[in-house]
DNA sequence: TCAAAAGTGTTGAGATTACACCCATGA
DNA sequence: TCATGGGTGTAATCTCAACACTTTTGA
């Protein structure tokens, strides 16, 4: 590999007039003029933003900032930010921001892309690219604002996408993508373990799974069905009687991560709301 | 919207001299420093990549282009290229890319997003990231070189997979998350039918399936199970024996998006291979 | 008449749901 | 002893893959 320090002088860069000329609409092309042997690309901003969900009080919740700085101040908006560096890994840069947001060990927290949205408009100061990290957290402590957020917290997801107009930039239309990923990723992979603690009772498994879905599970059937699944869980040996009742035994991630058949089939009529 | 030409001049670019401060690791944090009320973000360079696969003589194929230019040079790879302006819209970069490359009609072809792609040092010039977009089309003409490419070809995918190393940067890693994509996309949605024609006979949708998946299927339990799924295809009325035997329905795609029970139900075992 | 492809009917194996029933604890 | 949640057994139902069988064409 070529020095990254070398590299850099060769590379053509914009000014702000080349900027300029980018943003006049009658000159889409040849803006940037390929030279010879070099090389150029227009640049741009690139951010990481972050749909963290977990389980809170019984809710499935998201987290939040509300915004300090304008456009869109005292919005809600997914927490998020630019790459640090401009040889910031992109993972690397949904981890920190993670971290930052939640104060979590990273190895308890399910991280993976979503999606990268790059609408020309999206951000009326600059074109912004940002790429969307969906992560599943047990419940961790008191998430801390920071930069350009006056405040953290978590939000129910039901009651956000019935008022989407509350957050930021295009960030509804992330947060239904994020939840529908959500949802279905429940569905074909044993990630539900992601939102509980490091040892959990199978009825506190099902309740990730009803409180998620908003629908109630057979308790029996769901108990089976998990089991049925090669390594989903692992026993621990260990009993807990902490949700009342007969002792229930604990189990911890197993690492089977696809589900042959799914937990519940897609059925969407007799079911009874929860909560 | 702020008028755009205004913002820019507001904004702090990336010097030459700046650039190179990113590059060194050890100056990661500080190398652009927040003024008050401005707003800065390292600046990178964005691609996009196109997965295009048909089915072409019974084999499942990928589009893929050899390199004219280094580094790579002579090498397969995905087509793309970069963004042409700062404000072209990822979506009809791609659709852009993809005409050029194929000549297609856009409304024959599904388009959807894939993953992006930003290990740094993924391309040895330049940070670049990328933003994959997986395209379905029925057969088109020849395809078209054209830029960084010297020949456009269609190769089959198992050939390719076999042999990974012949392909550029991380585009192994990029055609095998889009292979799998394509497959399991076929299980829940209707999307098969943007492999065929306008018009199709049941056999040849079957075909589609059976050429993507590498594995037989019942034709008569197929027949019944499409035609279970409400608005997956529309009989044209019309009728064919291009196929020999028994004159077969022609059909057209339907409205339908999501199938509720897939068309096959995963199952590795007692498939026989085709062809 | 035969081969080949299209399409319908049926059946047995296996999966799934719904629920009866028993277990073990705390209050 | 009772309420509460944990866990097992089972029967009716549903689904699906397998395949026998009929239909309609071209050669």
């Amino acid at each position: 590999m070529l020095d990254r320090t070398a590299v850099a002088v060769t590379i053509p860069l914009l000014s702000v007039s080349v900027l300029r000329c980018y943003s006049q609409a009658d000159q889409k092309r040849g803006s940037v003029v390929p030279n010879d042997k070099q090389w150029t690309a227009p640049l741009i901003a690139i951010a990481v933003d972050l749909a963290v969900f977990t389980v809170l009080a019984g809710r499935f919740v998201v987290l939040l900032v509300e915004r300090g700085i304008e456009p869109d101040l005292g919005s809600l908006a997914l927490p998020g930010g630019f790459l640090s560096t401009v040889d910031e890994d992109l993972t690397r840069a949904a981890m920190r921001e993670l971290t930052e947001e939640t104060g979590l060990d990273p190895g308890q927290v399910h991280l993976e892309q979503l999606a990268t949205y790059g609408t020309p408009d999206r951000d009326p100061r600059q074109r912004v690219v940002t790429v969307c990290y969906l992560a599943l957290t047990p419940t961790p402590g008191t998430p801390a604002a920071g930069g350009d957020a006056r405040h953290a917290d978590w939000y129910p997801v039901e009651e956000i996408l019935a008022e989407p107009g509350q957050l930021a930039f295009d960030h509804a239309q992330i947060l239904t993508d994020a939840v529908e990923r959500a949802r279905s990723k429940l569905e074909y992979t044993t990630v539900a373990t992601s939102f509980c603690g490091a040892e959990f009772t199978m009825s506190e498994l099902r309740r990730v799974y009803e409180i998620v879905w908003g629908r109630s599970l057979d308790a029996r059937n769901f108990h089976r069905k998990v089991l049925a699944v090669p390594d989903f869980v692992r026993p621990t040996g260990a009993q807990t009687t902490r949700n009342g009742g007969r002792p229930a035994a604990l189990y911890r991630p197993g690492e089977a991560w696809l589900v042959q058949i799914p937990i519940l089939r897609a059925r969407h009529e007799g079911a009874r709301d929860v909560h």
